[in-house]
DNA sequence: TCCGTTCTAGAATATTCGCCG
DNA sequence: TCGGCGAATATTCTAGAACGG
């Protein structure tokens, strides 16, 4: 990815820049969802979440591991105040987690980082996030609102009581709309 | 309420103030020790929309009208890149009209901005936010998405939000017959 | 309580100490829950908390509010790298969220903090953690890992149809209010 | 059994964008 | 073109679940 690979040469304008060149090859809109029957448009969250761990100006806070699989914010710190405000409308790194989860995201627990309590890195993995295959981040779902539906019943008799009270309510409603349609023709 | 009508009289801290009054209002729990979920709390965007318009330090951007029954955005340049930024992640006016269509609002077409068209100031109504009647902010419901909501936690508690609703529904039945034959009336 | 009142005197080694104190006064034990009879034992979370927020050697990083209802951290990162490791066996203000949650404890949105500018305090509130107020200690409940019993759960299916409806006649009636307004300006 | 820590998910509101009458 | 709305993603706050002590 020569694009990706220049993302590092300037420091500031290059993000808006950076991000078209990404869109264009992976069809994304920074504005739009597209409606183009054309390449599964990648959500922008994804598209940053690349162009953020991609740019080596960035690679004292947050970079891709070694092994390419995984990335890992290394100080997180600057990663909030720094990186954040500058991808997104907020500076919270929950609200990035939460991201990251709702895309199927894992952190991953190496041992480096489960011994090291104070200074370990938070690292994430996605089978589809992978330094040099900018290709996969098609295949990243955004997980869905899942409706629940869970059965139970309540004490009928209120409950009837109040659907009374909104049949009645519906009927007034009828009507008032009507009389006002009546005196809209009167006038 | 009268404390509201002060609120203009400051500049600054003058959110901290009128926030804590909004809140003994609407019981959003900064006052008493009583353990109920209480009140239901207003979103926080009626909230933001409430204080906007209050603030007489506004006015020459966004303010109420005459008769206190609707609100103007009377410089829609500066609105958009002064005060939106400062309430919200964004500065589009589209995006805080979504809201307020969400939230039941309706613009109004009044004669006079019907006629003068390039220069007609942006109004909008709602039968639930009025001048100088912040506790009916609470009756103004947000729309929903036609997903199930609130699957969890349902009792007896909800069930008597709902009557409540209704008696709020049956009310305003009521007013707007009387006003309805009024207007026949005056015909 | 005079046990507070000498939190601020000294600097270090003084957390154990008044720790020990408060246990004694509401049968916290540091170490186990503790079986006796007596008093309910207030979990540790609870006496750190409180602890914490009264130390005024903390007050730059967390602290009362001026109205003594609510708490702010104020210094998002040192309260994080100074204060939580010294109080708990972590570091992460995550993990801190997470147990003010368990026991109730609700973020409090005012307008300050909404305001985009700022890098706004984080604010909690319960209604049995006042300033002054430590006897209410043993109010505060953590939440228990509910087994969901189904004869417990109440009918949401109908309950929902009913809110919706609710939702629907709600809107109706926002629509009317505003037709009649619109009527009554065209007469 | 209860509490504490961590990671992930639920739920509600917020922001964006396009459709439709 | 305009006002209102549907739908998808984004942001926030809270809760579920697994595990350990």
């Amino acid at each position: 990815m020569f694009v990706l690979g220049c993302v590092a040469c300037c420091r500031l304008g290059l993000l808006d820049w950076s991000l078209l060149l990404l869109c264009s090859i992976f069809g994304t809109s920074m504005k739009e969802p597209s409606v183009s029957p054309g390449p599964t448009p990648v959500p922008v969250f994804l598209t940053k979440l690349w162009v953020l761990v991609e740019d080596s100006a960035n690679c004292d806070v947050i970079a891709w591991n070694t092994n390419g699989q995984t990335f890992s914010i290394l100080d997180e710190q600057r990663f909030t105040k720094e990186i954040l405000p500058r991808y997104f409308k907020h500076s919270n790194l929950s609200s990035f987690i939460r991201q990251l989860n709702m895309y199927g995201f894992r952190k991953v627990m190496s041992l480096e980082n489960g011994l090291v309590k104070s200074e370990s890195a938070i690292e994430f993995q996605h089978p589809f996030f992978k330094k040099g295959r900018p290709e996969l981040l098609e295949h990243i779902k955004r997980k869905v609102n899942s409706v629940k539906t869970e059965d139970a019943h309540l004490s009928q008799d209120n409950l009837q009581k109040v659907i009374n009270e909104l049949k009645v309510l519906q009927d007034g409603q009828s009507n008032m709309d009507f009389k006002l349609d009546t005196m809209r023709r009167e006038n």
